[in-house]
DNA sequence: GAATTAATGCAACCAAATTGCATCATGACT
DNA sequence: AGTCATGATGCAATTTGGTTGCATTAATTC
């Protein structure tokens, strides 16, 4: 993804545009599965932590980027490929977290299926599976 | 619920029978809900913090307890009513959080429904459901 | 009841995250 | 381009949630 296409997806999220955000932009678009705040951190030691959580507040709040909780209290973030705006976010897809690499992947191919609770308002649903992802199968079985 | 079954509890569990335990397992008892770490906290002041949250490991390691992650960040426990040992939980219900009065329920009742997804080996799946509870609803309506 | 072993309370510690504030950069408007 | 208002950043300080070490106390076992 090119530079004007961050800089346009800033733009379009009502963000100023700043380094900062342009890198943190990049290194979302250039991983296949979600990040932690560790991950980040380290990939972009350069920032101060403050800005990176600054960022990461920023993005959430402007629909860039959706929180993954995660079991062991670490969320992780993921981009929104939906239409999520500052309104506020639109997610039903599952997420994975492997249990090999530590990896959590947004899957938007998968649906939470609906659950129906009577006597209840459902308003989200938060599904996270976890098991071994195709990557570390892979190198399991075929090498 | 009984002092002596609480004792038994315990016993069944392979833990010492402390005041400690016998209260924190009545709160649970006495309580629909779940129960964060400041619930038990504010409901049991006269123990010490550390004493609370190694009731809660201990508790969760043998079996009494399991750890509901929320997406705030802040997990829950919750009774384990089924046959879960020191050798390993065994959960698939459904939990619901209450975006009105906050507290999160299990629900035994509700099973997560299994998700296939082509590649990945699943081994756990845990749902969230957001919403307004039934106490909550009704005092907004009827009442 | 004495010995053994585990639980408790307190203080110290630690990591993760937040806040305040001075400084710097961005975008809007001449 | 130059000015200005406002937002973003970096650093230090602080808060929060949770853990560890250790001496004391309590529960089990015999
Ligand atoms: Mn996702
Ligand atoms: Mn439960
Ligand atoms: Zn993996
Ligand atoms: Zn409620």
């Amino acid at each position: 993804m090119k530079y004007s296409e961050y800089k346009k997806l800033l733009k379009d999220h009502t963000l100023r545009i700043t380094d900062c955000r342009i890198n943190v932009l990049e290194k979302f678009y250039n991983t296949t599965h979600a990040l932690s705040f560790k991950n980040l951190e380290d990939a972009l030691s350069d920032y101060d932590r403050v800005t990176l959580y600054r960022t990461l507040s920023s993005f959430i709040e402007k629909g860039l980027l959706h929180r993954i909780p995660s079991d062991d209290g670490y969320a992780s973030y993921g981009l929104c490929r939906e239409d999520c705006t500052e309104g506020g976010h639109h997610h039903d897809h599952v997420h994975f977290k492997c249990n090999v690499c530590g990896h959590i992947e947004c899957l938007p191919a998968y649906h939470v299926p609906k659950v129906e609770l009577p006597g209840y308002e459902v308003n989200e649903q938060n599904l996270i599976v976890s098991g071994v992802c195709k990557i570390c199968r892979k190198s399991f079985n075929g090498e």
